[in-house]
DNA sequence: CTGGGGAAGGGGCCC
DNA sequence: CGGGCCCCTTCCCCA
C-alpha cells in the first residue's frame, strides 16, 4: 500500500499545476516509473472552474470550511524522487583528504596506532584519509547519515527524516480525529471532515458537465475523466485506455495481452 | 467482467 | 512546528 507516489507539485505559483503545457490532446503511455502519474491529457482545463463549482454549504457542525477548486485541474507531470529522502548525495564523494590539511593536525590526531601507519581507514565503510582529521571529518558524515534519519516510529519500523513528519506519521496510529456521530478514529482533521459529509450528506464538488455532485475533491477529478475523451491512462500493451489508474492496473493484472 | 462512485489513507507543501 | 490543504492512490462496492 505504498503510497510511495506521493508527488510534489512544481509550483511557484499558487500550488496550481500548470496545465497550460498540456494542450496536446495526446495520449501517453505510461511506464512503470509513472505508475500513478501518467503524462497530463486532460483536455478542457476549465472545467472545474469555480463557477462551476457550487459550493452547497450545509455543514451541521460548526464550520467546515471547504476551499473551492482551483480553476485549473489536471494531473501533474511531477514524479517520484521525493521519496528517496534528499539524503546524503554529497557524501560518498567527500573524501578529498586534501593536504592543506595535514599540517593542521595536531600531531596527536595523527595516527593512533603509530607513526608507521600511512593511512586513515573508516572503520564503517572502509574508505582512507591520508590525514586523520580527515578521517575525523569523514566520520562525521557518517554521524550526520545516522542521525539525519533518526527520527522513527515507535509503532512500525518507518522512519523520517524531520519530527514533524513523524510526528504526522504516528498520527495515523494514534488516530486522534474522532467522528462524535459514530465514532469513527482519522489521523486528521480534514480526514475527519470528509468524513462527516458523509453523515451529513454534503457534496460540495460539482461535475460541471452533468452536475453530479461529489463530497470528495478527489472524487469528482475521478469523475471528469469520464468525461474525457481521452482517458489518461493507457496500456503499455495494447493501447487501451482508462479513466483510472486503478483499471490500468486490473486491467493489466487480469492478463491483458501480451507483455506483463 | 468492467467501469465508476464513495470513502479513506498518507506524504508534501505552504502559511 | 503545526495546521490546513493539495494531490495521488487504493480499496470496496455496486450497476
Amino acid at each position: 500500500m505504498p503510497r510511495s507516489f506521493l508527488v510534489k507539485k512544481h509550483t511557484n505559483s499558487a500550488r496550481k499545476p500548470n496545465y497550460s503545457e498540456l494542450d496536446s490532446p495526446t495520449v501517453f503511455l505510461t511506464p512503470h516509473i509513472y505508475r500513478g502519474l501518467p503524462p497530463p491529457v486532460i483536455p478542457a482545463p476549465d472545467t472545474l472552474s469555480p463557477a462551476a463549482y457550487s459550493p452547497i454549504t450545509v455543514w451541521t457542525t460548526s464550520s467546515l470550511p471547504l476551499s473551492p477548486l482551483p480553476s485549473d485541474l489536471s494531473p501533474i507531470p511531477g514524479y517520484p524522487s521525493s521519496l528517496s529522502d534528499s539524503s546524503s548525495k554529497d557524501h560518498s564523494g567527500s573524501e578529498s583528504p586534501r593536504s592543506d590539511e595535514d599540517e593542521r593536525v595536531p600531531p596527536k590526531l595523527t595516527d593512533p596506532r603509530g607513526a608507521e601507519a600511512e593511512k586513515f581507514q573508516c572503520g564503517l565503510c572502509s574508505k582512507s584519509y591520508s590525514t586523520y582529521s580527515g578521517l575525523l571529518k569523514h566520520k562525521q558524515l557518517h554521524w550526520d547519515a545516522q542521525t539525519r534519519k533518526s527520527f522513527s516510529c515507535k509503532y512500525c519500523e518507518k522512519e523520517y527524516v524531520s519530527l514533524g513528519a513523524l510526528k504526522m506519521h504516528i498520527r495515523t496510529h494514534t488516530l486522534p480525529c474522532v467522528c462524535k456521530i459514530c465514532g469513527k478514529a482519522f489521523s486528521r482533521p480534514w480526514l475527519l471532515q470528509g468524513h462527516i459529509r458523509t453523515h451529513t450528506g454534503e457534496k460540495p464538488f460539482s461535475c460541471p458537465h452533468c452536475n453530479r455532485a461529489f463530497a470528495d475533491r478527489s472524487n469528482l477529478r475521478a469523475h471528469l475523466q469520464t468525461h474525457s475523451d481521452v482517458k489518461k491512462y493507457q496500456c503499455k500493451s495494447c493501447s487501451k485506455t482508462f479513466s483510472r489508474m486503478s483499471l490500468l492496473h486490473k486491467h493489466e493484472e487480469s492478463g491483458c495481452c501480451a507483455a506483463q
